[in-house]
RNA sequence: GGAGGGGUAGCGAAGCGGCCAAACGCACCAGGCUGUAAACCUGGCGGCCUUGGGCCUUCGGGGGUUCGAAUCCCUCCCCCUCCA
């Protein structure tokens, strides 16, 4: 094998799609030297387990250190539990709750899972910092806050502009970028990823490894995905995100109702098909497209198979989709065989109070056996199997 | 140590004695238009009911003043800003 061009072709690889890499020669002579060695990379990607849920803004950055595996690489997984149990105060304007140690354990546990659907278990390490930062003594973390100076901890933009404006910095959030440094001196990384926004923290990383006498590791930044409203970025907290692990339909019914501009990001950090290759498509062809390949990405073609006949058969033909739960209604029945239009949807778990029953069927948002129900109908009659729909996707099968 | 500003529905944010179940924005739900697109338009968005109306529980916690309090007073808890 030609080292030279391996080198190259690895590189071509992890390049793609990336925001920064740097420095590029750095991660050639790594490359180079874990090829002649034999030793794979270590590649380093710190989650925080605040949240009990991925999005698919972590599967862009998953996506990339999924590469470095099958490059041969070792992707490290630091999981942050330590700094989690401080509580992470950088959310801006408000100190973040601090999670007790059981709902950070509760949200790992899930994470793992989640981000095995991308990762490749076998070359992966996990590892948490409560494992290097809970023992760190007093004077060691005063060894590392004499490393870096407020300068330059100014100088990211996000401190910056907090400072300007006279928002309150705590020291604590000083020490974080710290923290996730010393991380990478206690796993030895030899790359650390991160999405954009953590370019600051992962050059830390560089100058604190190269104090404590490593050699600094190369950071790769991958772009934020932008949330399904088309406007923010992805995110929990801002309601516009797909989870990793959510059920198939409701990812590929995300996915196909987002704005048709966000079309080309999402094909190109989230699947491997060039926008290209689909432009000349039907939006709603490349969408589904799309839905497909992100669904059968995290839950196998089967999954993906069946969520979109789901989502054909229920959003384009508008019939009830093939599972659908029964409901016993007898007990809600007359003599006349009719039963109380908000009572039948009340009780079949449809919605969750009588008044939005109420507040739905006045705005004509339930159907019986596909047939609208009149605002001003209170009682309907029933047959057994019937269909009972509220709104676009909500159906239950009526049993008597 | 001193001065001041706050805690209101899932979030953000008005209201500052009755017209307040509480403006507005976001999110969300329903309808319309569609490619379930997005955008847009309309309606809704505490609960229960015998529903053009009635009742119950809400405005950090507790207590009080009043015919009546998110709005006034006392007290407790929490957050923030500025000066030093």
């Amino acid at each position: 094998m030609d080292i030279g061009e391996e080198v190259e072709r690895q590189l071509r690889i992890l390049e793609r799609n990336v925001e920064t890499l740097l420095p590029r020669e750095e991660l050639a002579k790594k490359i180079a030297r874990s090829l002649r060695t034999g030793k794979p990379l270590r590649v380093k990607l710190g989650i925080d387990p605040s949240a009990p849920e991925l999005t698919l803004g972590h599967a862009v950055v998953l996506r990339k250190l999924r590469q470095f595996q099958d490059l041969g690489h070792l992707a490290v997984l630091v999981v942050g539990d330590f700094t989690a149990r401080i509580g992470d105060p950088s959310g801006r304007s408000k100190t973040r709750e601090p999670l007790t140690p059981e709902e950070i354990a509760e949200n790992m546990k899930t994470y793992r899972e989640q981000a095995f659907r991308i990762l490749d278990p076998a070359r992966t390490e996990v590892r948490y910092n409560s494992e290097w930062l809970a023992g760190l003594t007093f004077a060691e973390v005063l060894k590392l806050t004499s490393l870096y100076t407020v300068a330059r901890m100014l100088e990211r933009e996000d401190f910056a502009k907090r400072f300007r404006e006279g928002s309150p910095i705590t020291l604590m959030e000083f020490l974080y970028p710290l923290a996730q440094a010393y991380d990478s001196v206690a796993v030895e990384a030899d790359v650390e990823l991160g999405g954009s926004d953590q370019r600051f923290n992962l050059l830390v990383g560089r100058d604190i490894q190269e104090a404590y006498g490593q050699e600094p590791q190369v950071i790769l930044t991958m772009p934020l995905l932008l949330g399904t409203d088309g406007v923010r970025k992805m995110s929990k907290s801002w309601g516009n995100y797909i989870g990793i692990s959510e059920p198939p339909e409701e990812q590929f019914g995300k996915l196909m109702a987002i704005p048709d501009e966000l079309m080309p990001q999402y094909f190109q950090l989230l699947t491997e098909i060039p926008w290209e290759e689909v432009a000349h498509l039907h939006p709603k062809e490349a969408k589904k497209r799309l839905a497909w390949t992100v669904v059968a990405q995290l839950h196998g073609v089967e999954e993906a198979d069946r969520a979109q006949a789901h989502f054909e058969r229920v959003f384009e033909e508008e019939r009830p989709p093939e599972a659908i739960k029964d409901v016993s209604v007898k007990h809600l029945l007359d003599e006349e065989g009719k039963a109380s239009v908000v009572e039948l949807l009340y009780s079949s778990g449809l919605v969750s109070s009588k008044s939005e029953a109420r507040r739905i069927l006045a705005q004509g948002g339930v159907w019986l056996d596909g047939n609208k129900v009149p605002p001003d109908q209170e009682r309907v009659e029933v047959r057994n199997g019937m269909i009972l729909r509220v709104g676009r996707r909500r159906f239950a099968r009526l049993v008597l």
